[in-house]
DNA sequence: GCGATGCCATAGCTATTATCTATGGCATCA
DNA sequence: TGATGCCATAGATAATAGCTATGGCATCGC
């Protein structure tokens, strides 16, 4: 069995390449240039392989060199997991935490879960980024982001999720809509009914449309968000779809429009977590998912 | 950004975790027990975790050991890969290499490529394990193979597979038989000529009647190699579809059988190499099988 | 009970090596 | 042709990985 090389050295062969000179390189990492020379030196050594040209102008990759960069990275990628692992193992829910949510949710549930979430884990630091799905999913991807509450169903590459909550769609229209007055509604009463949704892009437009087959969504106007869009409502140009949990958030409050449900069985969208699958803290991405949920049936 | 652990403490713990005791652990990693007790105690340091429960009848990884245990192994796999990544780098096609190969293919391509082979690359040591594909391909996720020499196409997870020869399908029959005597044979004229095929299990078989979609197998007869085959086409039992690889390394010869190509566009199988997707050695396993083809070229 | 045994932790020492400072050689460029 | 920038080497030192010896503490057999 040969030889294997340090961690450090790899990190060094790391900065070299990112840095493209031993001088500037050691000192991204802290060291002398006689260190990081050194150290890239005992590299070759234990490889049995030149990695680096010296040269006047700096030092480049070999193409044994560049071979052996793209694992280094992985490995230290993969060790670095390691550390967040086992402090995750160690203390769930601690430390800073990447969150990610989509704006069709998060403005809802999180006024609700936040401080909830912060007496329970009073070591937990969460970090929020609101987006859409697709782009939280490439976020959990490329490590950026920790774990995402999102709308399911979404398959996405490399990607896991875990449903938490159901949320139901209300039917939300002006008093004056035919349809207005009544106490709940099957989704075949929408067809031919052009419904106002929220811009392409927007997970909820999909899962709206899912829900009731029947309907058709108006292609000359979409909102950018659900208050713009009630505000649509509101001036006449046309019925929506609201998730349940905006509405019960206050979303609709003296705007005088009529909300109503859905007979069963009742249409509407999984709220659940989603995290990068064989990622260091999808555990605490799950016990997240069940703090959420147990937040929300808490005080419902 | 927190101290990573050293390799060699990975190291250390895997053995650790395997033997279930300092003492035996430091016994396989040829050091005293307590060093392998301060390089665990300095892993669970910096990782700011307990990661074993010390106890008079030994040591049992605790719950944050166990996950950091799994991505050990993880990160010692691919410090390993990098290791020989970077020496098939350095110098492609030298040192052992594990190579596995299909029954139908090994007897009849080994004895022609192995000594050019030998002659072009004196470094390289090629250990050979002759296999089904499946198997095989086993081997290769396991990383106990470095490249197999199948059939395609054979999907797979997890395998890649470059395709560098295609072997021809002839029809071989005794002299008695209906279709004897013909120059070529278009497959249509096999409809219900029930064939004598490989068992279940070799890829051959299917790639067989696939080739000729019109044909049927004999349920009640089924050979073990190709050398079985021919036997029992000898003795009557059924015509047979053979790789005119086999045909043109003697498989046949001598034997009183008649075969026949088929009418362009020719049916048959291809044949190609295979390996683990990122495999530390995909690139040489690419070069084998270039090697591999020029070697058939050269003398065909 | 009570040594005997096996296991892990600690202490103190040593050898190794990782790192630093200082310096030299060698290209490139003004 | 000096000046500059870059990498390699030398020598000294601090950090640490490893070893030997030993102690404490359970468990097991008598």
């Amino acid at each position: 069995m040969s030889q294997l090389p340090t961690l450090r050295q790899l990190q060094f062969l790391i900065a070299l390449a990112e840095h493209g000179s031993f001088s500037r390189a050691a000192e991204a990492v802290f060291v002398t240039q006689p260190t990081l020379s050194a150290a890239i030196k005992e590299l070759e050594m234990t490889l049995g392989t030149v990695l680096v040209e010296r040269g006047a102008r700096g030092a480049v990759l070999t193409h044994a060199g560049e071979a052996v960069l793209e694992r280094a990275q992985r490995v230290m990628a993969e060790a670095e997991d390691l550390v967040i692992a086992a402090q995750a193992a160690g203390e769930p829910l601690s430390g800073p935490f990447r969150l990610g949510v989509i704006p069709t949710i998060a403005p809802f549930l999180l006024p609700k879960v936040l401080p909830t979430l912060r007496i329970k884990h009073p070591k937990l630091e969460v970090f929020l980024r609101e987006d859409l799905t697709e782009r939280l999913f490439d976020g959990l991807r490329e490590r950026r982001l920790d774990a995402a509450l999102v709308a399911l169903p979404y398959e996405s590459p490399l990607i896991e999720t875990k449903s938490i909550w159901s949320d139901e769609f209300l039917f939300a229209c002006t008093p004056d809509h035919p349809l207005a007055g009544r106490k709940t509604l099957d989704p075949s009463m929408l067809e031919d009914e052009p419904l106002l949704l929220l811009e392409d892009g927007h997970c909820l437009r999909d899962h709206a449309l899912a829900a009731c087959s029947t309907g058709t969504a108006r292609s000359d106007f979409a909102a950018t968000s659900l208050h713009t869009l009630v505000h649509m409502v509101k001036s006449g140009l046309g019925a929506t779809l609201l998730p349940r949990m905006a509405v019960d958030a206050g979303l609709v409050d003296q705007m005088g429009l009529e909300v109503m449900p859905f007979d069963p069985p009742v249409a509407g969208r999984e709220i659940g977590v989603a995290w990068r699958k064989g990622s260091a803290r999808a555990e605490e991405a799950l016990q997240l998912g069940e703090a959420i949920r147990e937040s929300l049936t808490g005080q419902a």
